[in-house]
RNA sequence: GCCCCCAUCGUCUAGAGGCCUAGGACACCACCCUUUCAAGGUGGCGACACGGGUUCGAAUCCCGUUGGGGGUGCCA
């Protein structure tokens, strides 16, 4: 008790988060969670969460990345209070940095190519730059990049909430790049420039910057004494199945994605924050003002986490499940454009009946038009594999056909006389009310999994499901008598 | 190679020396319910990587081994 670092105990400290991502691709769900527990622990602790963009990396981003990371974090609802600042607008702050530091003489100039170095330091017991330029005096010039003269004695220990006190021997950390050749900076030093700028207090970002961290404490330690240097909270990476860092180039692993599946916010943001953390009790599904309540920065996993996209979608069958009828109706909207009907021939009457009947089917609002489809196109929109299965070579598939047509062009047209007389059709040819479904529920649907068949019946009315019902016995006549599986013909 | 991190069911995790016959969730299997499919209910399968310590007592603390991962860019 009391042992444990308590970010509550800096009463009266405002904590200051950054979300700080590279425009190089598609938002990723690593990101996300990144992001997300960034949030959480600013919101939780009443601080400041701010966006910032790493852009110095020219060659490699492009502004619509910077739009999707924008467009993605407000869909998870995760809200920032300043920002997004872009480090390519602030240059001008790292090259006085870099100036201190030469000046100071914590940098200078090398003019080694990359060639030039790999060639030198081949077989070094200690990898990387030599440190060949150091004591060379370069101006600045053409073709000339600035390194920071890492001290070649002692040690840096790093600070981390998760991970304990990993410590670096000096010897080992070679004389980095700060500045390119070209003049601009590198990620290194924007990112220490802009965290001492912004007065940020905690840096949780994932585990693969840890071993550059070092980097940061000396440059820090260079330019702003190392006073005030925020905690650092590494999260453990994301794997996939072969516990394999997830990454862009490979994994469908765009937040992007999900939202286009129809994965609702809610659900992702849930899933995500249990990947390395958990609520107490035997609890997993957590509302926004929980999680911002229970999330503790200390309780943090350190291993990897395996993004497992089923439980995901368990969770976001269940969050489906507990929408608001109506909710699901109007959440449904933006899916409903790709169910391959004409836009003038959607019923949301029709729809908004079924619906809740959907609701409870669906892991995805992607799933729900092939769910409804049959009620807005003009025919039954059949699946070869169900027609094949059911009707080609259902049991007693004609004659269920027949009578159907027989018995609904005079009964009640409600699901429950529907139903009654459904299975009494059935009994008729020895068959169970499932079995006697199979053939009128593709001849309708066009699918043998759906809504209820009954409830379907009533919402596409008797005309329409008598003439699909005729339909698919010509169909059914047209095709021929089908061939004997037992005996193949010829 | 070198540096660093990590290690509980297949997966995500609970576990802070005795509450552990190791709990929950996803997945999987069986059964029940049932208007197909889901959902729901009940039950089942299933883990402390290994070896040494420390201790009356270790999943938990220490050391080692093994295994996995990350980094090793004028990327972030």
């Amino acid at each position: 008790m009391g042992q444990r670092w308590s970010p509550g105990s800096m009463r009266g400290v405002a904590v200051r988060l950054r979300f700080s991502p590279s425009p190089t691709g598609y938002f990723h769900v690593g990101g996300a969670r990144t992001a997300l527990y960034n949030w959480l622990e600013a919101r939780r602790q009443g601080g400041t969460f701010i966006l910032r963009i790493e852009d110095t990396d020219t060659e490699r981003n492009r502004p619509e990345w910077v739009d999707g990371i924008q467009s993605a974090m407000r869909w998870l609802g995760l809200d920032w209070d300043e920002g997004p600042y872009f480090q390519s607008l602030r240059a001008h702050l790292y090259e006085a940095a870099a100036a201190k530091l030469m000046v100071g003489g914590q940098a200078y100039w090398c003019d080694c190519t990359r060639e030039v170095v790999l060639e030198r330091t081949r077989g070094n017991a200690i990898p990387g730059y030599d440190g060949f330029c150091r004591d060379r005096d370069l101006e600045p010039g053409a073709g000339r990049a600035l390194r920071f003269r890492v001290p070649e004695e002692g040690s840096t220990t790093v600070v981390d909430i998760i991970r304990g006190r990993p410590t670096f021997e000096n010897a080992t950390i070679e004389d980095f790049v700060i500045v390119r050749s070209n003049g601009t900076s590198l990620f290194v030093l924007a990112n220490v420039v802009d965290d001492v700028d912004m007065g940020v207090t905690h840096v949780i970002r994932a585990e693969e910057h840890l071993p550059t961290t070092p980097k940061y404490l000396l440059l820090h330690g260079a330019l702003a004494g190392g006073v005030d240097l925020p905690v650092f909270a590494h999260v453990p990476v994301l794997v996939d199945e072969r516990r394999k860092k997830l990454s862009k180039r490979t994994h469908r692993v765009a937040l992007e994605d999900y939202r286009e599946q129809g994965v609702l916010p809610e659900a992702m943001r849930n899933y995500l924050v249990l990947l390395g953390w958990a609520p107490g009790g035997d609890r997993e599904v957590l509302t926004l003002s929980e999680m911002v309540e229970e999330f503790r920065l200390e309780d943090v996993n350190s291993s990897p986490a395996f993004f497992d996209e089923r439980k995901l979608l368990h969770f976001n069958g269940e969050y489906i499940r507990a929408l608001d009828p109506d909710a699901f109706v109007a959440r449904s909207a933006p899916f409903l454009e790709q169910g391959g009907w004409a836009p003038d021939d959607f019923d949301p009457a029709a729809f908004a009946t079924l619906a809740p009947l959907v609701q409870e089917r669906v892991k995805t609002l992607g799933e729900v038009p092939a769910m409804v489809d049959f009620l807005f196109q003009a025919e039954a929109p059949i699946e070869a594999k169900a027609w094949e299965k059911r009707v080609v070579r259902g049991a007693s598939a004609r004659e269920i056909l027949a009578a159907a047509v027989d018995v609904y062009g005079s009964v009640e047209w409600d699901a429950a006389t529907l139903h009654e007389s459904t299975a009494d059709l059935g009994d008729k040819l020895g068959l169970t009310l499932g079995k006697a479904q199979f053939p009128i529920r593709v001849a309708i649907t066009g699918r043998d999994v759906g809504p209820p068949l009954f409830e379907s019946l009533v919402v596409l009315g008797r005309e329409r499901s008598i003439r699909r019902l005729r339909t698919a016995l010509e169909r059914l006549d047209a095709a021929g008598p089908p061939a004997s599986p037992d005996r193949p013909a010829g």
